[in-house]
DNA sequence: ATCGGCTCGCGCAA
DNA sequence: TGCGCGAAGCCGAT
């Protein structure tokens, strides 16, 4: 049975950011004398239903001074793309739109070199009073937001806004969807009474605002800004932008529509590629452009949005239940005994054909369901959501060792993919290898007990001839 | 089109 | 200790 979650109406709402999504990532004071309270935006990246943007309200109201919100985005880390800038940069001029009308200061920074950038976050603090930022439990995020809180002055918050649960509600990790699912049905109407404040910008207190001043040196040696010129910065050229526009705004009309023309359709025909059936809300959730809470709010009062919120509570929150408890989610031996044990088994089993990374990276398989899943991937950024699985399986049997598909999945995943990098990519990366599954007989080459997948089953399956023709 | 068999760890009931 | 059951499996029998 799925997850059933009450409508919103029948919650008891407290406004007060829960002590549980609130970290102090350092020790430091919180200097009284500070012009302003900073808000370091680094993962949800919006200013409506975010529960890090409340804290920073809660301490502009409580200190009585300005805020200030700083978006950066770096081009140091690892797989920075066009395709992921443009994304980000979209959410920037939504940010900066809305921010502008409110009595807070907005300061986007774009990192022109791999090095730009190195020294602000600590310029500013060293005018603030107290820095908040978002607790994202992926990627190279946990470990930038442990060195900066050693680096500043002042007292350094995060606040986990990622689901309806908070991570440090539990630190049991879950190794089913289904004993997590009965955990939520426990555990989750205890945090549902709080949500984050739909406008918090409203909130804000009438301090002056901030002075031009106080950031005039700053600003002089970091322009900010976010209109860029993808071409001239380091990052990786062969990705390009996607079709897809980023922000706050296309996240609420793609939910919109969701809503208006999808919703009915999704439990019955979620897994149909050519039904279109799917959200598309994934990007937007992992940029942080849109909230779990923001969606909920939006669906809580229909009767047929069970199958989705399953989707996005248990199975979305059960990957970032692994990412916050496991620091070693990425690596292979993360996975299951059984499964470790059923592939190790067949490491020596032959395979043929096999491919390179790029071979896959270009569609160059004998495969076409394979080829066009992987061509939607690398022009879209994203891939229909049964395809992914397959196009996992099939990278296993491709490869030399599973440890091989596994770098392989990851890098293309983190490569293409608009949601990549995020705990439910992994999620679904480490389930083509067992991880939340369980053994399916009869043993196969390659796989052992690993649950098998073809492409010819596929086709027979589900409706994907349109599909097929337009990623030919 | 639908069904059973394949297989095993987890979590709950007893 | 036993038992039901699980993200979307595959295959062959009916």
């Amino acid at each position: 049975m799925e997850l059933v979650l009450p409508p919103l109406a029948r919650v008891q709402k407290t406004l007060a950011v829960p002590t549980l999504r609130i970290r102090e990532e350092n020790r430091n004071p919180v200097n009284e004398r500070g012009e302003f309270v900073l808000y370091w935006m680094i993962a949800s990246r919006r200013t409506q239903d975010n529960f890090a943007l409340d804290r920073a309200v809660e301490w502009a109201v409580e200190l009585d001074k300005p805020l200030l919100i700083f978006e950066p985005l770096r081009a140091d880390y690892r797989w920075a793309s066009d395709r992921i800038h443009q994304f980000v940069l979209d959410g920037m001029a939504d940010n900066s739109a809305a921010i502008e009308k409110s009595r807070a200061t907005y300061y986007p920074f774009v990192a022109r070199s791999k090095k730009d950038g190195k020294g602000l976050l600590k310029a500013l603090a060293d005018k603030a009073a107290v820095i908040v930022t978002d607790h994202f439990p992926c990627f190279f995020l946990p470990r930038m937001v442990a060195a900066a809180a050693k680096k500043v002055d002042i007292l350094l918050e995060s606040v986990d806004s990622n689901g309806l649960l908070p991570v440090a509600a539990t630190d049991q990790i879950f190794k089913t969807a289904r004993g997590f699912r009965t955990y939520l049905r426990n555990e989750l109407p205890k945090h549902l009474h709080s949500f984050p404040r739909e406008k918090p910008l409203l909130s804000l207190p009438r301090a002056q605002e901030l002075k031009t001043s106080t950031l005039k040196v700053i600003r002089a040696e970091w322009p900010p800004g976010f209109e860029v010129e993808l071409s001239a910065l380091p990052i990786d050229h062969r990705v390009p932008p996607s079709e897809l526009h980023g922000g706050a705004r296309a996240a609420h009309s793609v939910l919109k529509s969701f809503a208006a023309e999808r919703l009915e359709r999704y439990d019955e025909e979620r897994n149909h590629p050519d039904a279109g059936a799917a959200s598309g809300l994934s990007p937007y959730l992992h940029f942080g452009h849109i909230s779990v809470h923001g969606i909920y709010r939006k669906l809580s009062e229909r009767e047929d949005k069970d199958a989705f919120i399953d989707e996005l509570v248990t199975w979305r929150e059960l990957g970032f239940n692994m990412c916050e408890h496991n620091p070693r989610y990425a690596r292979y031996e993360s996975l299951p005994e059984w499964a470790q044990k059923t592939l190790a088994a067949h490491e020596g089993d032959p395979r043929h054909p096999t491919y390179s990374l790029e071979e896959l990276a270009e569609s160059k398989t004998y495969d076409e369901v394979w080829n066009a899943a992987q061509r939607e991937l690398a022009v879209t950024g994203r891939m229909q959501n049964y395809l992914r699985m397959l196009w996992g399986k099939k990278i296993l049997e491709w490869t030399r060792h599973p440890k091989e598909a596994l770098d392989f999945m990851i890098e293309l995943n983190n490569r293409y993919a608009l949601d990549g990098r995020n705990p439910n990519s992994y999620s679904g990366i480490f389930w083509v290898l067992g991880r939340y599954d369980r053994p399916w007989a009869p043993q196969r080459p390659i796989f052992g007990a690993i649950r098998y997948m073809t492409s010819n089953s596929t086709k027979k399956k589900l409706k994907l001839r349109n599909y097929l023709k337009r990623w030919a």
